[in-house]
DNA sequence: TTTATAGTCAACCATATAGTTGATTATCAA
DNA sequence: TTGATAATCAACTATATGGTTGACTATAAA
């Protein structure tokens, strides 16, 4: 079943989100994705495998080559976590006094 | 500076995840964050403290009590992110047919 | 003053994470 | 067939994470 959090976990990484913006570009094999960053390709390879298990990126191997593609239903349902809790908070009388002292 | 993946980082945990919701409640205590886990009271302590880091949380000193009250300006930004991706995944027509592939 | 509550601190443990390297397998192309 | 490219695998290192416990400090309340 979809946990959230593990969606938040694969996120929460640089070397990841420099990832998904590449695959939001267009599909990419494994070195191709590597190649911009000063780490190895086993390295990168790894981080992949996280966004994989969190079901952030399908590989599909054509060849030799691994090709990248991201799957986008993940991070929608995380973008619903915040947004429902964002909505929440604005409704809250409690809190709507520290809302706006935060926005000084 | 502000950078998105620490905020990812700080919710990648259900633990936290489940502090964040009782924050969107109310102002709690700290011993009254830790209640209802079945953790000690200075691992509580400890998650409350990655969340404070990543600016999602501020604590307030009233006398022997600290109070943890939610910061919801770095959500909003990490939801910012998800929302920005989101749309340029719907927009970009090289991955349109791998979008609808997805919905199935 | 005594006792309970709120919380911190330091030390420790187990496991996960982020990276490396060197050897190997699989595939393509000359 | 020979060599280059794509990627995997195993082994290893260093550091971070998520948790524990026991002793301590600070504050409130009887």
């Amino acid at each position: 079943m979809y946990q959230v959090e593990h969606t938040f976990a694969a996120l929460g990484d640089a070397t990841r989100l420099a990832i998904i913006q590449q695959l939001a570009e267009r599909e990419t094999s494994l070195s191709e994705l590597a190649n911009p960053f000063s780490m190895s390709q086993t390295a990168v390879t790894k981080h992949v495998g996280i966004l994989a298990q969190a079901g952030l990126v399908e590989i599909n191997k054509r060849g030799r080559t691994r090709y990248c593609r991201l799957k986008t239903k993940p991070m929608q349902q995380a973008e619903q976590w915040l947004e429902t809790y964002q909505k929440f908070w604005k409704e809250n009388l409690n809190n709507l006094a520290n809302y706006l002292d935060q926005e000084e």
